[in-house]
DNA sequence: ACGGAATATTTCAACCTTGAAATTTCATAC
DNA sequence: GTATGAAATTTCAAGGTTGAAATATTCCGT
């Protein structure tokens, strides 16, 4: 659940867009999420988290870094740990020790961790295809196009 | 983490800007979601669960079921739960069994509640025009529009 | 009235998520 | 070379999330 689903107040004016901005943003992710989440259950016993974390070690043959996995995902370095050691259990994945640093370890996909992951990969796209069926590709292009240069200016900030 | 932050493969036409437009879409609402998140628990000490599940109930002064809850914030019934407990615990919110129905109880506000969501409220109305600031208002209007019609059009499909 | 379906809620296991603390290893100033 | 701090990772507690199973109550056809 996410904050903002409830529009609430409004007292300051050019705000009150915004904040419905907002909660329309996230129900149409959360939605969006949830369906993929669903899918990914019923059809390969898995979950986004996984996903995205195979989709980042596959664009990386090298591998990665666990630190680079979670800056590039956004997500915790603890959380990153709880994700790849499923996927190593799995056998989706592997954990190699560096001789440069110790402290590091080097992940990658396995070969069967290639294969699962195109599978699923695949899917994935004709499933966006279908949700977002209803943007044309105009439209598309336009939102995408907002909502990339809205990034994190407010970073930093106290 | 979410699924589509990264990615992958192209191979069907007129899909390649609804990926780009899914991953930009996660990508912001992640970065917002992270934000308020981090807000509200340095200046509030809650979440944003508790946040949403407060707003509905400040729009909803009779009260709300826990199955109302749960359909308007589009989470599970156990889920729900777990956020009023502790809710109740902390003496934000009061669960009262209904005398018609000895099923359902009815969830309301209690004073404190009220008080200390329309202080978060103040607030959480600021951060958003901070954070969204960068979005003027034609195009906040337009984005939210597009964001509206784009519902659960999907719903039902196998 | 009875039994079975439907409804509202809770419980539970598994996983995700964060932020903070603990660990291990490396780098550097002295 | 030693201490001190920085860096990479793991561990941990607390909370969020789901979907499925379990409970409790109501509804309804007969």
């Amino acid at each position: 659940m996410v904050s903002g689903l409830v529009a609430t107040i409004d007292h300051r004016s050019g705000n009150k867009e915004r904040l419905l901005l907002w909660i329309r943003l996230l129900r149409a992710s959360r939605m969006i999420e949830s369906e993929l989440r669903e899918r990914l259950k019923r059809d390969f016993n898995s979950t986004l988290p996984r996903f995205d974390v195979m989709a980042a070690l596959f664009r990386a043959p090298e591998g990665m870094l666990m630190s680079d996995l979670s800056r590039f995902l956004l997500v915790s370095n603890g959380n990153v740990t709880g994700i790849v050691d499923r996927l190593v259990s799995d056998g989706f994945v592997s954990r190699a020790r560096r001789d440069g640093d110790r402290r590091t370890s080097i992940v990658t996909l396995t070969e069967q961790g290639r294969d699962e992951f195109q599978r699923m990969a695949r899917v994935h796209e004709d499933w966006i295809g279908d949700l977002l069926g209803d943007v044309d590709e105009a439209d598309a292009k336009r939102l995408s196009t907002m909502l990339k240069s809205f990034r994190s200016n407010w970073e930093g900030e106290t």
